[in-house]
DNA sequence: GCAATTTCTTGACTTTTATCAAGTACTTTA
DNA sequence: TAAAGTACTTGATAAAAGTCAAGAAATTGC
């Protein structure tokens, strides 16, 4: 968890007491490649924290997998709208490499924030950022081609270009690995 | 503003002087029809209240419009990504209707939020409001259809489809106007 | 280190959506 | 209420991405 700390403060500013109930919440789980942190059908209250390692956000549909993120460690994840409205989660979580996570409980995390006001603030930033990378990738997807993403994406999240087999890159960009590989052929020459 | 109390009590539960130190942040404007309460390239550090009326939020490309979404009354509405990033802000939001809008200074209401921890939360919760909206139009961007996604703003907001004409509801489905057209012959028999 | 598996590329063809152009219907406003 | 402007539809054609199939390249696991 030697990262925690460094990503929160990316966040917002804890007192030492603050940061240390915070970091208490979080268990360790180890993780294998290929294993779930999160499995679509599951029930789930938790907020993840990845300190290091890569994993992989999808969602399925007619058995096709839609990449929904590329997480790298440090980073939180977790699925906010299946805890919010306690629906089964769609999202799937899946480790690329062996290695270990993190996860509290949402719920005590909130019970932590009656007393703490710097836990309400570092999740209120947590909100914030969720959403305004995800309105980048919207509007992205409204009013760039597919090749502009590509581009915006070596550009904005080379790690994920480096790390990242071609075919999960093509479901993140929301095309077929075919067309991201024509595009390939005529933008890198 | 006789409808924000009931706005504010979909997000969190504020007490009476929380309540009524928020409300006086916000400051009444008159608007037309057509005008904008924001128009690219303004710095803004605003929060908008329509506590009536219906509103477009539009980004532009090449000329083109692209609509993000559409406010009914009573909603919050502003431009978290430039108020953050200190940008000037590349939205428009423009009035269908004569009316009038409110507009709060988004510092003055942080600076409440250091003495009253309901205002945190409220804004919290709008974060995690907005990111969920958005987060469902994300994902039905890449794995439904057009088709599909005109269906689902039938069932979802039929407001907007009652309201607003088929030009920006194309816009705002990511399809050109003829598009929706055939697809509006097709699914309508 | 070699076989098996997975990933990536390429070609031919199909499907979907965009573009352009023209005409009709509907709204606005003077 | 008539004229002008705007919104919507339709048809023909073009462009973009998807599908299917096959083979090459890379990776994995014993």
């Amino acid at each position: 968890m030697q990262n925690l700390k460094h990503l929160v403060s990316r966040f917002t500013q804890l007192t030492e007491t603050e940061m240390q109930h915070f970091e208490a919440l979080f268990l360790e789980f180890p993780i294998k490649k290929k294993q779930f942190v999160l499995k679509e059908g599951q029930y789930t209250n938790a907020i993840f924290y990845f300190n290091q390692g890569i994993y992989r956000g999808f969602y399925e549909k007619d058995g096709e997998e839609i990449t929904s993120n590329f997480y790298f460690g440090p980073t939180f994840a977790g699925d906010v709208f299946a805890t919010r409205t306690k629906a089964p989660t769609k999202l799937n979580i899946q480790a690329f490499e062996d290695g270990q996570y993190f996860s509290a409980d949402l719920s005590e995390i909130e019970k932590l924030s009656q007393t703490f006001p710097g836990i309400t603030m570092l999740f209120l930033r947590f909100y914030e950022n969720l959403y305004l990378f995800n309105n980048r990738r919207q509007l992205s997807f409204i009013y760039d081609t597919p090749e502009e993403r590509y581009n915006k994406l070596f550009q904005e999240r080379p790690k994920v270009m480096a790390n990242i087999p071609l075919k999960f890159i093509a479901s993140y960009l929301g095309i077929k690995p075919e067309t991201l590989s024509r595009i390939r052929k005529k933008v890198d020459k």
